[in-house]
DNA sequence: ACGATACTTGACACTGTGTCAAGTAAAAGA
DNA sequence: TCTTTTACTTGACACAGTGTCAAGTATCGT
């Protein structure tokens, strides 16, 4: 019967999902996530020990749905930097409009909460080792611009390729998911290659 | 006896400004404010009515000590748009230290407030207005790449510049200021010119 | 001396998180 | 079948921080 117990937790990370998801993230409070599970405020508690430990789960349970290596699949198989790079940032801009809420919430915590920073940094050195080996490559091939190191290239990619400026881009300057990805693709060749 | 009320406001202001900045504009109380400038907490709601009030007024405030007109004429005086942007982002990346504490106690009350959106926004497109000016700089001397046109190529820049990615850039990945200067300026360069 | 102005004091409402103790209901185990 | 365990509920409460209110005090100008 530890099933139920399972079953409800699933349930809750469903829900939080459900709600992160279609609120924007914004303002999601315990109380709501218990009311729209059909369940009591305590029972959150009971079974995740604070609001950040739930988003974390949330998160994580989220990313299992979303089968993300699979989805990466397509850029591991690229034969050279140049490729790589640009189905790299296809992936990329795929990727983030499916994980921005989610992110949002805990990004929002982190400013609070220490151990919402720390999961929020751990989602960010995972996406900045991507960023790494997609500079790397270059650089291995002697195609690296000897404006940068592997290191700082690295460190430009990833910012440029930060969820915020997803947010920005996208969100508030209102460019498309294809425009996104050309246009950032050809910022990233030109800075990087030569 | 009037100026007794303007004197005590001036002196909120400038204790919240320092505040602010020391203390990295993290959870910086109402109360905290109070004790540092020797006055009872409700002065702070007889002078402004809120919290966002406050840090918006000390961002004002701020502001006007900055004098940033005068440092922003080296770039208003240049001849050419090459010069131009690298003016440009040699101001701002001096800039932006000055003012990133305050910025940050902004955006986070952004999230829930309102009116601190508002005001945040308001400075976005302050610099926004600016990256225009230097974008149509460009594309008046036919120099802009076609891959852009004046509008996006300023999102582009604004993008690029974003407090948000000098705090990654510079707090984050360690890059000192002179760092992140050329090393922007030299991909704002490859991305937009040609 | 009077009254306005500037500020203080202390209490209280409100929101949201997190805790605690006692209670219920049903499945599991003897 | 009777008992224990598990999963959840109920309602109360502590706590932090913002914002409000009413009554009090001190000082300045006239």
């Amino acid at each position: 019967m530890s099933s139920k117990r399972s079953e409800t937790r699933q349930k809750l990370l469903q829900t939080t999902v459900n709600l992160l998801e279609k609120g924007q993230g914004k303002g999601v409070r315990m109380a709501d996530i218990a009311v729209a599970a059909g369940v009591s405020r305590q029972t959150l508690y009971l079974h995740f020990g604070s609001r950040t430990e739930l988003l974390i789960a949330a998160t994580r349970y989220h990313d299992d749905q979303l089968d993300v290596e699979k989805r990466y699949q397509k850029v591991a198989e690229t034969t050279n930097a140049s490729d790589h790079l640009n189905a790299f940032i296809v992936f990329w801009g795929e990727h983030v409009p499916l994980v921005y809420n989610m992110a949002q919430a805990l990004w929002e915590d982190a400013d609070k909460d220490g151990a919402a920073l720390a999961a929020w940094n751990d989602r960010m050195n995972a996406t900045k080792t991507v960023c790494q080996l997609a500079v790397a490559t270059i650089e291995s091939e002697g195609l690296l611009s000897p404006s940068w190191t592997v290191e700082t290239g690295t460190d430009f990619l990833f910012a440029l390729l930060s969820i915020r400026n997803w947010a920005l881009l996208t969100r508030t300057c209102g460019w498309s998911e294809v425009e996104y990805i050309n246009r950032q693709q050809l910022v990233a060749r030109n800075a990087l290659f030569l």
